[in-house]
DNA sequence: TACCAACCGGAGGGGTGTCTCATATTTCTC
DNA sequence: GAGAAATATGAGACACCCCTCCGGTTGGTA
């Protein structure tokens, strides 16, 4: 629903004038306030909420992003950037496996601390949206983590970038089961994953993986429930 | 919430007059519909589209089920016996690691079926809900599966029946992004979880198992979303 | 200082969902 | 087949959230 929307993410190739000072102040509450509620509530928590934390009514929310996946995308571009960074860097590392553990990790990090941003990891954002190019890039460098990885032998073969969509999944609920109790205890199971994940003594896998087209699909459905998806 | 409401389930123990024809036909409509309801939407499915669904008015499903609990509580107790009869079952394999697959397996295929059973076998139903002593029993069942598995040497030592719990979750979230477009792929997802069981797999984990009364507690944090939980 | 564009506030209309209650209907029993 | 009890109905009160609109306010500029 939202794509269909003016954006302030769509093409504004001049925008000449700075904000006002009230404006910026506001601008800048919003996106604390977001941050905040987004972590603890997801990305659908009420904007209402976000507002009325702002200190600043609906209708300038509103004004400043006139729809959710805007604020929503303002909100995690930095999270999101670190994620990337964590790619970027995995695929560096001379140990793959250490590579692979590395991306892994961070990612789940991020999920595990924030609501929002486990909600974000999970889907697919819409090819107008300003972030989907990270989502993209990152995407890329999974693939690249996954070969190095089988290449020097750590990982086992039959494994493909897309299987590391189940990490994400999976460990979505997980923390979001034991974040306020066991805060570490996603890390026992993302271990326990990748232990499955090692080459030696592998077994044989009862299903196919999934198609890239499949995955898409995948993350556009689970976006589906109102968020920001498709 | 809906525990402290009055509901169907509490001590009733002199029902002695039989439904009426129309309220029995009506209960029993009701009871298909929420089963599709709740297959197809979640536990949380709205009330009022389970009535139209059935036939029948808001306040006939009100009369019959007081409460969301009430309903679920019916509507599942068939496929959480079914869940129980595996669990019982396992326990009886002679290949305990065999029958801790049979155990899972079971349990991925009921949630991967039924969105509802997903929400349901997640979470831990209040102490009063007529339906948490089969949760209780199967919890139990899966202290021997893993006790004998372990015994056997095939399940990694280190590994406690909290643990489990992570099979729930994570699956809960990956069959839910996937049913929709490649509904065995869960197979491959629990597979690379099961590699990461065995004991020749096992290396060190960074977190120590949640506790009983901290597994307790994180399902009912899963439940507390106005479902049915606390 | 005074003006105007930019900005803000918040009431309000629309949508969805829960749950209740007074009234109407059906079934059972004699 | 008539009366009583059980049941069904669905409008409506309430709560939440989304999003818009326009009168009032503010900040930057001349």
């Amino acid at each position: 629903m939202a794509i269909d929307r003016p954006s302030a993410s769509a093409g504004n190739p001049a925008p000449v004038r700075p904000l006002r000072r009230d404006a910026q102040r506001n601008r800048e509450a919003l996106l604390t306030a977001a941050r905040s509620c987004f972590a603890e509530q997801g990305m659908e928590a009420p904007l209402e909420q976000v507002a009325k934390r702002a200190g600043v009514a609906i209708g300038t929310l509103y004004r400043h992003f006139p729809t959710r996946l805007d604020l929503v995308q303002a909100t995690f571009a930095g999270k999101l950037a670190v994620w990337r960074e964590a790619a970027e860097k995995a695929v560096t590392m001379d140990d793959a496996w250490a590579g692979l553990c590395h991306f892994l990790e961070t990612m789940c990090e991020l999920q595990s601390q924030d609501r929002g941003f486990n909600d974000l990891a999970s889907i697919r954002l819409p090819e107008s949206a300003c972030l989907a190019g990270a989502q993209t890039r990152i995407r890329e460098l999974g693939v690249h983590i996954v070969e190095r990885a089988q290449e020097q032998g750590s990982l086992r073969p039959d494994l493909t970038p897309e299987d590391l969509a189940f990490v994400i999944w999976s460990h979505s609920r997980v923390t979001e089961a034991t974040h306020a109790i066991a805060p570490d205890a996603w890390r026992r199971h993302l271990y326990l994953l990748l232990d499955g994940f090692r080459t030696d003594r592998a077994h044989p896998l009862p299903a196919p993986p999934l198609t890239e087209e499949q995955l898409y699909r995948a993350m556009i459905s689970l976006g589906g429930n109102g968020a920001c998806g498709a």
